[in-house]
DNA sequence: GTCCAGGGCCTAC
DNA sequence: GTAGGCCATGGA
């Protein structure tokens, strides 16, 4: 079994990472919407599908004045499902939507405001509650809608910080939350970004079957291109 | 044609 | 508890 480093060490090694994915590509500015209800609407779209099918289907939904909450509540799922179609399960994610919409109406009246009132913990269970939504999806919108201080974690995350040799073999989503939580700054502006860069960096670098690992900022510190477990 | 993308849920073992 | 199937588009 492998030590991993003592926890100062740690914080330093998440700086670095952070720092060479700054360099790499910027800040993000994430997450990608112009209002709460798109940040919303596309963290759900978004499930298991390339962000470029997503904007295909807030065009769309945008088009028809569907792309607010408030619209998707009243509006028939196959409706909506035909306007998603591009981000594929588009049946399921137009349940989703309604899930959410109609849900955020009788518990809250519609008002996010009044929604984000609540306490993060509790609003994590409620939204965990409604059907469709899992943990990263809830988070994201915890995070990126309603500037909580929630760590995301995602496949990228997983799949890089496995490869780095950081993650355990047996890490669940849970532990990724607890580690970041315990090795970053207590900040929100580095939560939201260091997720963004982390996908950032999972698009472009550490592709699933096709890594990029010669080009890659991380290269020089990742255990994966010595040894593969490919 | 093949692969896979910013998940989540359900079922079977 | 966990692997595997389902959902079912579009770009590289």
């Amino acid at each position: 079994m492998t030590m991993r480093p003592a926890t100062s060490e740690m914080k330093n090694l998440l700086e670095e990472i952070y720092s060479r994915l700054l360099n790499e590509f910027g800040h993000r500015n994430w997450w990608p919407g112009e209002t709460r209800d798109e940040v919303i609407i596309g963290a759900i779209l978004t499930q298991n599908v390339s962000w470029q099918n997503v904007e295909k289907a807030i065009s769309y939904l945008k088009r028809s004045g569907l792309l607010t909450l408030e619209a998707i509540h009243r509006t028939d799922t196959a409706e909506i499902a035909s306007l998603i179609k591009p981000t594929r399960f588009y049946n399921m994610k137009a349940r989703k939507l309604r899930n959410f919409s109609d849900w955020l109406f009788i518990t809250y009246g519609g008002d996010l405001d009044l929604m984000f009132q609540c306490h993060t913990g509790k609003l994590r269970q409620e939204m965990l509650a409604i059907g469709g939504l899992g943990e990263e999806t809830v988070d994201s919108i915890l995070l990126y809608a309603g500037n909580r201080k929630v760590f995301v974690v995602d496949a990228y995350t997983a799949r890089i910080f496995s490869r780095l040799g950081i993650a355990g073999k047996k890490w669940r989503y849970a532990d990724y939350q607890e580690f970041f939580i315990k090795h970053l700054d207590d900040d929100i502006a580095l939560y939201n970004d260091y997720h963004a860069q982390i996908v950032r960096l999972g698009i472009q670098y550490c592709k699933k079957t096709t890594p990029e690992c010669e080009k890659c900022p991380l290269n020089s510190i990742c255990e994966f291109p010595l040894v593969p477990t490919r």
